[in-house]
DNA sequence: GTACATGTACTCGGATACTGGGTGTCCGAGTGTCGCCGG
DNA sequence: CCGGCGACACTCGGACACCCAGTATCCGAGTACATGTAC
């Protein structure tokens, strides 16, 4: 039960990114930046994020990531199984079968209660994840945090942001 | 996100336990077979969940374990935590510090809103698996599993469980 | 002066090493039992 | 025949290799802009 660190990262960025204009665009190196990460391997999950539909990518200069849609649209379940991947984390290994005592295969129909019983707490938590939008995450940023903090953020992104002249109908 | 193999093992030789009688004990070596895996291996995991006060060990002959309460009073939580360890899962490496602006100690006192929501998700997981109770598991298993599977566990605790003489006042 | 071709700089994207936790295995410590010996 | 002693067998417990996912990095492909040249 280990989130891998890349989730983190991978939140903080979409955070980030819902705070551009609308089709402005900024670099994954100017977020490797903004969070003392490594440029190419913050990509990896940009990469997934974008592959999952959650950021778009635009090459060549002025290129960057930018949200694929609104923030209240985006959940951190999306992120998370973005990155981690859709598979649940409960991995049935079906071992109940592997005893030495054999028995037919139609003895196994119902499903093992154990992996039931581990999905059906899985699934609340990604009921909870489902339910914590970015925009939410985002305003109580905004609200909550400490103002230098916001002041800085916002600071950085407008200074990072590359402005899409051909997908922006002049802002 | 991703929980180990450990603990499909564990939380099977924890329901299989539950079918022993009071002061009875079964070794690892049994639990082992039962699911075909490793004894050695196997004895990692239920060293961890003897250190975490689910099971109690019996050391010499006719030694093994057994439950070291009653499985109304286990969880799949405290089996999860037991195998997995405590910490949660979102580890929040407070990368929002790492940026190349260097904002006071006393900017980030409150909370990272990432972490806050990713732990308030999380203990909805916990919370849904601490109602995921052994002796549940055990019930439906009783109830609903195959005739056929139920006679075969049965018969298997029934054969290798070992009488405690001293702790088990005659059954 | 204008339009086109070319070179450059910047971006994302995929392929390639390295590392830590999990997996798997082994040997050692402790304990109860059985057998043997002495009384 | 009974009690004490010793060796044995079985158990759990901790310490030691192996392997894969995750981590970290590099180089290559593609695109838009800027520049230089021809008309």
């Amino acid at each position: 039960m280990k989130l891998s660190e890349g989730v983190e990262a991978a939140i903080h960025c979409a955070a980030t990114l819902a705070g551009v204009e609308g089709g402005a665009t900024m670099p994954g190196a100017a977020l490797a930046e903004q969070f003392g990460l490594s440029g190419s391997y913050l990509l990896k999950h940009l990469q997934a994020l974008t592959a999952a539909g959650i950021l778009e990518s635009v090459p060549g200069p002025a290129g960057g990531y930018r949200l694929a849609r609104a923030p209240d649209r985006i959940s951190l379940l999306d992120i998370v199984l973005a990155v981690e991947g859709p598979q649940p984390a409960f991995r049935c290994g079906e071992i109940r079968r592997n005893g030495p005592v054999k028995l037919p295969t139609d003895a196994y129909v119902k499903p093992c209660g154990i992996k039931v019983a581990m999905l059906r707490a899985e699934r609340a938590y990604r009921a909870a994840l489902a339910e914590e939008k970015l925009s939410d995450i985002v305003a109580d940023f905004m609200s909550d945090a400490d103002p230098r903090s916001v002041a800085a953020a916002c600071a950085f992104a407008e200074r990072h942001q590359r402005p899409q002249k051909s997908s922006s109908p002049k802002q």
